[in-house]
DNA sequence: CCAGAAACATAGGAGTCCTATTAATGAATC
DNA sequence: GATTCATTAATAGGACTCCTATGTTTCTGG
């Protein structure tokens, strides 16, 4: 009975994610349409931009959940397009590394996600709520590894959760020495080093010892 | 400054809802692919479960995020293999109506989907609150005429929010004539009748009034 | 009745995405 | 060092998605 309402629940939110999912790729279609991309190009540019170093083929497969087949296709697209290059990967010469060709990295004016839009209707509260409710869902799926590793403060040996319970920096990362919030919390840090068994534990303990409010101020 | 953050926060929110996306994605993928079919072809069927008396061409379009002619290609993939009909509709010899088939609709051992299994991380508020905020953020879409119009409680005739305020099921539905809470609050509800401006109105202040602490318990 | 709008289908093209396979290299073992 | 097994990526072939543009039919409002 409360099992299957559970399930109810559960199934909701899965319904409700997909039709948000929906939308993102819509907007993705017609904010990459304009650049001659279609939505996987756009993908893997995105994912390569925040990646100057570059990411090897298998690597691309498994941040967007394909084949690595399908990223060559799309790859072979972007090169032709002058968008990306493949580098010879100095450590295994197996492996290609594909970086975005530098006129393609500069920010693009990008057409407004209609979702973008609508995250302004929600408070600051609400905001903060999401943001962490969507980290501990990454987290779950990294775990199961459903996902590859993210590069998130929750995941990141530097990060050091609720070190000042009652301010509204409560966290504090160890490599930039300074403390900040829940808001701040990133999920695709550049400096992230993956934490170890013992630290991840402890940074688990986010989502466990404080209450379900955030802080919600300005 | 504050609005630098502000747009910090909600591209990480962006970020962190393609992640979820691109999963729920993966996951279809692999669901689909047993029966032969694939995202999108799965997706109209799983549209169409819900829908007895079948959907336009167009609407399917629609509620898919993709153009029309797109649908139709899909509509003759999933016909070849005897997974949908097409049905003239009376009221208008134009359109076609597309029903799922009979042996299509029974609902099929689904291949678990990783964000379900995430979902399971979340405590009992932690989904009532990323309900609600996924329902605000579908209305505020639907409200910018960035989806069409979905079937859910906040926009149905017949929705009565916050009617007793203090008991866990502080809303009302005014077709079954039944009391519920926000856990309960639906995204698809097959008896849904759009509410006019008024009603509408109303209807927002389920999100508005009370403190974001949904009922908790079990 | 007629013009314009609306609902689909068709055509043509680029590209996604898959499975299966091949080629080349790396790593481990004898 | 040679052999074997695993890993990385490319290729081939096929079904399908997704688009724009266009045509056909039907509906709707003067």
């Amino acid at each position: 009975m409360a099992e299957n309402e559970n399930n109810a629940l559960r199934q909701r939110l899965l319904d409700g994610l997909e039709r948000i999912a929906t939308v993102l790729r819509e907007d993705s279609r017609r904010g990459a349409a304009p650049f001659g991309l279609n939505v996987a190009q756009d993908s893997i540019l995105r994912l390569l931009r925040t990646r100057p170093s570059g990411l090897r083929i298998r690597a691309l497969a498994g941040q967007l959940g394909v084949r690595q087949p399908t990223i060559t296709d799309s790859v072979n697209a972007l090169e032709r397009k002058g968008l990306v290059a493949r580098h010879a990967d100095p450590s295994d010469s197996r492996a290609t590394i594909v970086k975005a060709a530098p006129h393609a990295l500069p920010e693009r004016a990008r057409v407004r996600s209609a979702v973008a839009a609508a995250l302004e209707d929600l408070s600051s509260a609400e905001c903060a709520g999401l943001l962490r409710t969507l980290i501990k869902l990454i987290r779950g799926l990294q775990l199961r590894n459903a996902i590859p590793p993210q590069r998130m403060c929750v995941t990141c040996k530097y990060f050091r959760p609720n070190v000042y319970p009652d301010g509204d920096a409560p966290h504090y990362c160890a490599l930039v020495n300074a403390p900040f919030g829940d808001r701040a919390l990133r999920l695709d840090c550049p400096e992230h080093e993956e934490a170890g068994p013992a630290e991840a534990a402890q940074s688990w303990q986010i989502f466990q010892s404080r209450a379900h409010l955030p802080e919600a101020r300005e």
